[in-house]
RNA sequence: GGAGAAAUGGCAGAGCGGUCGAAUGCGACGGUCUUGAAAACCGCUGUCCGGGCAACUGGACCGGGGGUUCGAAUCCCUCUUUCUCCGCCA
């Protein structure tokens, strides 16, 4: 979330910048400038009562030894009268605090200058398109019927055992979706991130954390027995990691990457968008976790694009990089970049990569400092991306590999498949 | 799951209910010495919220929450976590 501070400082420019993001309730950075005004006025007679009160146990102590008694329980009297009062203040005090930071809570992050205006996906911007487009004969297949035909996926008993959009993955399916996983982790540790597995089940403050929570409550799965959520992205346990920590400015750049499964709701789609690999409440992803010096963010975030490109070009995909505009992009969010790659038999571009920087947005809420230079504590810029979600990929590399005698596997994967064809 | 013990600053570890934001040691940082380093010696060393240009200053924080008291790191309740023992177990 936003601080107080900076918002008291640039109100002007935070309404401008949320008007980027389509964020409708402007009124509500009015209210936090009012509720913070509020609360330092009630902290600082809070304060100087609280002052008075000590002052006073430490006149009653003295006495006390002095054996001046009558002198002791009328200064007594007076601390029962300010007890009552900073009571009240405090109560008061807490009011507004919560008040405030429901509040915050809700207001978005700003997103960056080079953010376009827009409402929705038609309005994001074309950064870059890379590879080459398959030339595909009118009857080239959707993934769905391959898997099927090679028997690699089986959706229709993922439904038995758990329900729609649980895929089982068979033989070479299965395998596909483990030289996947390894060949991503690989390439992130040979670009310098440190390998964490994390639990896949959080709290409540990790969800917090990252921005998941409030804000996104139902689209997670919540085991309610023992109050934890499963995770929707590697990003919610790999960045609590952070959580309350202060770092030195000489740990930065950190890089971490994780696979996990991932859990999604998804609640509400339907629909051919949702057919097959498309879209599923489980699935498989590598996650790419940075942490770096507010002054070198962006381009730790460039360096996490071109990291993202070298994929899906070693994959010999064809994609594209899109910079979304302000009606696209996430809560947390300053500025994301959007990997799509082309889905030949179904003619369109899939969504598999998202590369985002937050600034301190999350880490204002994990309490992610560093020191820099002056010593002085200062929040951190946190930034994720996936390298890889697999699904699209493997819808992806189905279409567009199908072939007469099989489906072609790319090159750089046979050594992890240890089969060239399916 | 059952029984017991514990939770203090970056770490280790002290702390008769007032003089404790907290001894001491280590570490880190700054300095003296040295060609350089080590050793030695000196100094400094938490976070957050206010006020002040600043020096400085008020408040809060000793796992979380609540209570007793004029006054709580210290006493009481509760939750969480860790350790030891027992049981179960991939």
């Amino acid at each position: 979330m936003l601080t107080v501070k900076f918002i008291q400082e640039n109100k002007v420019k935070v309404i401008e910048k949320l008007t980027v993001k389509n964020f409708k309730q402007l009124e509500l950075i009015d209210q936090v400038i009012e509720l913070d005004n509020k609360r330092k006025t009630v902290q600082s007679e809070l304060d100087n009562q609280l002052a008075e009160a000590n002052n006073l146990a430490k006149q009653i102590g003295a006495l006390m030894k002095e054996g001046k008694q009558t002198e002791a329980s009328s200064a007594k009297e007076k601390t029962a009268k300010l007890k009552e009062s900073t009571r009240e203040l405090g109560l008061h005090l807490e009011t507004i605090e919560k008040e405030l930071n429901k509040i915050l809570v809700v207001i978005p992050n700003l997103p960056h200058e080079s953010v376009p205006v827009g409402k929705g996906a038609d309005d994001n911007q074309v950064v870059k398109t890379g590879g080459t487009m398959p030339e595909m004969e009118s009857d080239a297949a959707p993934h769905w019927d391959l898997a099927k035909k090679y028997d690699l996926i089986d959706f229709e008993l993922g439904v038995k055992i758990t329900g729609a959009g649980f895929p089982v993955y068979k033989g070479k399916g299965a395998k596909l979706q483990r030289a996947l996983i390894n060949f991503f982790l690989d390439e992130a540790e040979k670009a310098g991130f440190t390998e964490v597995q994390p639990p896949i089940l959080v709290n409540e403050d990790s969800g917090f954390g990252t921005g998941q929570l409030p804000d996104k409550e139902g689209q997670m799965y919540y085991v309610g027995i023992d109050n934890l959520y499963l995770v929707p992205t590697a990003e919610v346990p790999v960045t609590n990691i952070f959580r309350d920590v202060i770092l030195n400015a000489s740990d930065f750049p950190v890089k971490y990457t994780a696979y996990t499964p991932c859990f999604r709701r998804e609640a509400g789609s339907y629909g051919k968008d949702v057919r097959g690999l498309n879209r599923l409440h489980q699935f498989d992803k590598v996650e790419i976790v940075c942490i770096d010096n507010p002054e070198n963010s962006y381009k730790t975030l460039e360096i996490m694009v071109k990291h993202v490109e070298n994929l899906v070009s070693k994959l010999e995909l064809p994609y594209r990089i899109l910079r979304l505009c302000g009606g696209d992009m996430g809560f947390t969010s300053s500025l994301t970049y959007d990997f799509e790659v082309y889905s030949a038999a179904q003619k369109k571009w899939l969504e598999v990569s998202s590369v985002s920087n937050f600034e301190s947005f999350q880490a204002n809420r994990l309490k992610l400092r560093f020191r820099d230079a002056d010593k002085k504590t200062q929040l951190a810029h946190t930034l994720n991306g996936s390298a890889l979600a697999l699904p699209r990929i493997v819808a992806a590399i189905l279409e567009n590999n199908q072939t007469p005698g099989g489906i072609k596997i790319p090159k750089v994967l046979v050594p992890y498949t240890k089969f060239e064809m399916i």
